[in-house]
DNA sequence: CCCGGAACCTGAAGGC
DNA sequence: TGCCTTCAGGTTCCGG
């Protein structure tokens, strides 16, 4: 599933192809992949934008327009985007195609369909609802520990909160939490400074070694190439279903606050 | 404020 | 082998 990593593998890959191009065609297979607007007004107002520059925010990947506007995607579960030259073999489960004037076309590939694009008039709309970006240099142990402060929930559901920080799902979660030794059912209040400093730590080495591995392929996750990221044979408990750790004890799967989280209840306390 | 649950979806996995 | 049921997951919204 798109997380951080794999929202910004998408943003770096998808950048050479649409920078500086025009929109010639929008075409929307699934009307609801649209919000807030009609899926005509939607087309009316990117055929003939020029697409500037793509950012990233948290999970939501932002396409910045020559006329000051912008249009957003989340890919929730299953979405990816594909970067064709026209002719090339078509993927399935397509939602919406963009074309471009070169004749490229982008596919939003989605079989889940649970993916939404709208239009934005002001980023913020979109940051204003975010925690901080975990890999900028402001992300500090202590700008960590004064967002945990306080919460009695799960440190697992604190971390894959937006409002407290941005980017973190369900598996990144998961292998946060076992690179930091934690288990993820512990209130986010009752951990030591020390211990928010490992999980600190955790952030700023998985984020980054699974952007160098271009993401995690597990359930639907591509990269416009089509090609499939590398992270998911790093995992060492995400989705690790019957597996042991290196510790030889097993890798045990709970639920917690209702998501199916993966952990060693040997290495992790 | 905090929490739980439903809704949105459908391919895949599991049960019989 | 094949049919049927259940599950998973991010976000939003609603209700207690």
């Amino acid at each position: 599933m798109p997380e951080l990593p794999e929202v910004e593998t998408i943003k770096n890959e998808l950048l050479p192809h649409v920078k500086g191009r025009t929109i010639t065609d929008v075409e929307i297979r699934r009307d609801s992949t649209v919000r807030d607007t009609t899926p005509e007004e939607f087309k009316s107002c990117l055929i003939g934008r020029r697409i500037e520059n793509l950012e990233r925010h948290g999970k939501y990947l932002v396409f910045d327009l020559d006329n000051g506007g912008h249009f957003a995607m989340h890919m929730k579960l299953s979405g990816s985007l594909w970067a064709k030259a026209s002719e090339d073999e078509v993927p399935d489960y397509v939602k919406a195609v963009f074309t471009l004037d070169d004749g490229t076309k982008i596919f939003l590939r989605d079989p889940r369909a649970f993916a939404r694009m709208w239009l934005v008039d002001n980023v913020c709309e979109i940051t204003d609802k975010l925690g901080p970006e975990p890999l900028t240099k402001e992300f500090t142990s202590e700008i960590l520990a004064e967002r945990l402060k306080g919460k009695n929930a799960p440190i697992k559901s604190v971390l894959i909160d937006q409002v407290v920080i941005a980017g973190i799902g369900n598996m990144y979660a998961d292998e946060i939490l076992y690179d930091a030794g934690i288990d993820p059912r512990r209130a986010a209040r009752g951990l030591s400074k020390e211990e928010v400093g490992r999980i600190h730590k955790a952030i700023k080495r998985i984020l980054p070694q699974a952007i160098a591995s271009k993401g995690a392929s597990v359930q639907d996750y591509f990269r416009p190439s089509g090609e499939e990221g590398m992270e998911q044979f790093n995992f060492k408990v995400a989705h690790q279903k019957k597996a042991t750790c290196s510790c030889g004890g097993p890798i045990v799967r709970i639920v917690v606050r209702g998501r199916g989280t993966y952990y060693c209840p040997n290495c992790q306390k």
